[in-house]
DNA sequence: CCAATAGTGTCTATCAGACAGTATGGC
DNA sequence: GCCATACTGTCTGATAGACACTATTGG
C-alpha cells in the first residue's frame, strides 16, 4: 500500500514597487495562522501538471491579470511533516517575477514589502527567502531582471531593479556600460522617455539573450 | 475533499570513476519499462521527511555505504501526470555527489557512464540530465567539486573531476593557480602521492569555503 | 640520462570599479 | 543660468588564458 498526500503549489510573486522589493501576500481568515500573511496557493487537481496549476493559481487565486506571459519556475519543494498542522501536505513552490502589476483585484490581497514580511503562515516565509535568494542569484548570470520591467524601460529602471533586489547601490555608468554591451540583452526601441530635470533615456525592450557573459558579479 | 498523490523520491547519483561521469542506475526487472535503465527511488513514508527519505533510499534501495556523509540536495519535482502510466505520482528528485565508491551490493545496480544513458525509464533520462546540469553549474561557484574525490585528494584529481563533468579539458597550469589561490578551497595535508614517472603531488582536503569567489566560468 | 607529472612565473587581453567629463532635458 | 539625469571616456587593479620554465619523482 503506498501513502499518498495532498499537494499544494504556493507561489512566490515577486516586484519591484514603490522602491521596494515586495511580495503578493494574502491575509489569512481562518486558522490556523488566522490573520498572517500567507502567500498565494491551492491543491492541485488530478491531471493537472505542475506549471499549469501554478498558472491557474496566479489566475483564479492571486488574481493576477496576464499570468501567461509572467516569468515562472519551479523553486523548491517543502515535505516536513509538521509543515501543516492540520494534516500532512507537500508544497511545491513556484517563483513569479512580475513587473508592477495594478493591485490584485481579490479581496485580502496586497503587494508588501518583503522587508516587512518577517512572521508569515506556515512555512511560507521560508519560501519567500529561498525565492528572494534565487532571484538574487539569477540576476548575476542571466537577463532575468528585465522580468520586473515594462516592456519597455530605461536602463535606469533595470538598475534600479538590481539595487533593489540586491539591496545595495550599483555605480550608474558602469551598470549602463556592462548591460548596454552584454550581447543581446538589451533592444533599443529608438524612443526615449520624457522627465522632469534630465535628460531623456533610452528604452530598450528585452533581448534574446537569456544568460549574460560574463556574469554581473555581486562580490 | 483534496485529492492525494503518492509521492517518490529518486536519486540522481552521480560520480566520476574510469575516467567517465557516471550515474547510479538498476535495471528494472518488471514491468512497465521492463529491463530499462532506471534511477533509485521509493515512496516517502508518513511522517518522513523528504532528505530523510533521500538518505533512507540511498542506504536501503541504492546500497550505498556511507550515505550520511555524501552531498545531498533537492533537484526538482516532476509532476506530469502521464509519467507513471500506471497511476500519477509525483516525484521529488534528489542529486547525490559521491566519491569512486565501491560497486553496491545491491544486485542489478550498477555504475554507468552517462554518456550510454540515452534510454532510461521514465522520464529519469530528464531527471539525470538536469542534475548533470546542476552539477556543472554548482562546480562554476562553488566548491562542490571535493565532492566527488576522496577526503584527500591532488589537484589533479580535482581538475579531472571538472574535467569529466564539463566534459572539456583544462589548462593544469591555470586551474592549479586558480583552486590553489582560492581562499578556503584547499587545505594542505603536508603529504604528498607517490606515483609512477612523476613529481609527487602534494594532497589537500577541502577547506571550509562553499563558495567559489570569483567564481571559475566554463565560458 | 629521459619521461612524466607537479608546480611557478610571465605576458597579455579583458573586465570591473572608480570617477572625470560631456549631453540634453526641465525650470 | 542651474539642476538633474543620461551617457561616454579613461585610468587602474584583478584575473583568465596562453605558455615557457623549473622541480621532483621513477626507470
Amino acid at each position: 500500500m503506498v501513502p499518498s498526500v495532498p499537494v499544494s503549489v504556493d507561489l512566490v510573486v515577486l516586484t519591484v514597487r514603490c522602491q521596494a522589493l515586495s511580495a503578493l501576500v494574502w491575509r489569512r481568515d481562518n486558522p490556523p495562522f488566522l490573520r498572517r500573511w500567507s502567500l498565494a496557493g491551492g491543491f492541485i487537481q488530478l491531471d493537472e501538471d505542475l506549471p499549469d496549476a501554478a498558472r491557474r493559481i496566479m489566475t483564479e487565486r492571486a488574481g493576477i491579470p496576464g499570468a501567461g506571459t509572467l516569468h515562472l519556475e519551479q523553486l523548491q519543494t517543502y515535505g516536513y511533516p509538521d509543515r501543516d498542522p492540520r494534516q500532512r501536505v507537500l508544497s511545491v513552490a513556484y517563483l513569479c517575477l512580475a513587473p508592477d502589476l495594478p493591485a490584485s483585484e481579490k479581496a485580502h490581497m496586497a503587494w508588501v514589502p518583503v522587508a516587512e514580511l518577517t512572521v508569515m503562515a506556515f512555512d511560507h516565509r521560508r519560501m519567500m527567502l529561498d525565492g528572494i535568494e534565487r532571484a538574487r542569484a539569477k540576476l548575476e548570470y542571466t537577463s532575468l531582471a528585465a522580468a520586473f520591467c515594462e516592456p519597455e524601460f530605461t536602463v535606469a529602471d533595470l538598475r534600479r531593479v538590481y539595487e533593489l533586489v540586491w539591496a545595495r547601490p550599483l555605480d550608474p555608468r558602469n551598470f549602463h556600460r556592462k548591460v548596454t554591451k552584454a550581447e543581446g540583452f538589451l533592444m533599443e526601441t529608438g524612443e526615449t522617455t520624457t522627465r522632469d530635470g534630465g535628460r531623456p533615456a533610452k528604452l530598450y525592450r528585452r533581448g534574446p539573450a537569456e544568460l549574460l557573459h560574463p556574469p554581473m558579479l555581486r562580490s
